[in-house]
DNA sequence: TATGAAAGTTTTAAATA
DNA sequence: TATTTAAAACTTTCATA
């Protein structure tokens, strides 16, 4: 995993992220080099897994996701065993997009894309029944204003 | 953009969100049909904007993006004129991956990546001396739990 | 790093159910 | 109307200079 990473390197990651779908030698031609070292360049930095995943980004709303929460939660429960249980049904609902451990007075913050109101009622419920938590506040979207994975490299 | 999808539809989604790199080929022996009806699908779908991009998933950390933070923001400002040049500065600045606009006490949350705490600063000095706002709250992430585009189809 | 050739893939068009 | 077949254009991959 340790790799160092140049400008070039850079500039190809910069232009995957905003087309993964281009030719290598479209890609050669943007940032100035050409196919051979550019995919050698790409294979290295998939095989050192700077480069994750490769995927589409979709519409969620054209797909019947019409509501998007953000859930901030707070608990009593610090033991390890507990955490354990609450991580593996976090990774577990596939409505969870997000899940992060935070500093401070809140513990956790979630992202939960779902196809109404309903849906997180009920994805609420199952995850308090799961695991034990304090204090939960929904903050529901009413405009998603920006949603990128873009890094500015 | 009103496009019926049906279940193949969201089976060809389903595989291109899994990994965008697989040839039409395998996705149509995934998916139980064969080229060109997947071909002529996709096309489709990316055309009503469905399938919004192609694009990679980088490792946010090994690129030296090491900090990231939710912040909530409140504000007094509801004027129409206010909310343009508040969007408009939060869509320019690329180290916002989401901003949302809230129901509700909270009126704005955005997640922002940055190199780190410093960097975060910067960002907040710049943000507050464009546009006023009233209240704001950082949550900085201690860890990454799981973090996720793929919709559950 | 560059070239080029083999293998594989996408895209279009025509033919078929 | 949707699918299969087929063939041209293009891309990836890799050996060699």
């Amino acid at each position: 995993m340790a790799l160092r990473i140049d400008d070039m390197d850079r500039k190809i990651l910069g232009e995957l992220q905003r087309d993964a779908a281009q030719s290598l030698d479209e890609i050669a031609k943007r940032v100035g080099s050409s196919k051979t070292p550019v995919w050698n360049r790409i294979r290295k930095l998939r095989e050192a897994g700077v480069i994750k995943q490769q995927t589409v980004l979709l519409d969620a709303e054209a797909l019947g996701f019409e509501a998007c929460f953000f859930v901030l939660i707070r608990t009593s429960e610090h033991e390890a065993d507990w955490q354990q249980k609450f991580l593996t049904a976090l990774r577990e609902r596939p409505e969870v997009q997000e899940a992060h451990r935070l500093a401070g007075d809140i513990d956790y913050i979630l992202k939960v894309q779902v196809q109404n109101a309903r849906a997180y009622d009920q994805f609420y419920q199952a995850l308090i029944s799961e695991v034990k938590v304090h204090n939960v506040t929904a903050l529901l979207s009413m405009e998603e204003i920006k949603s990128t994975a873009m890094l500015p490299l």
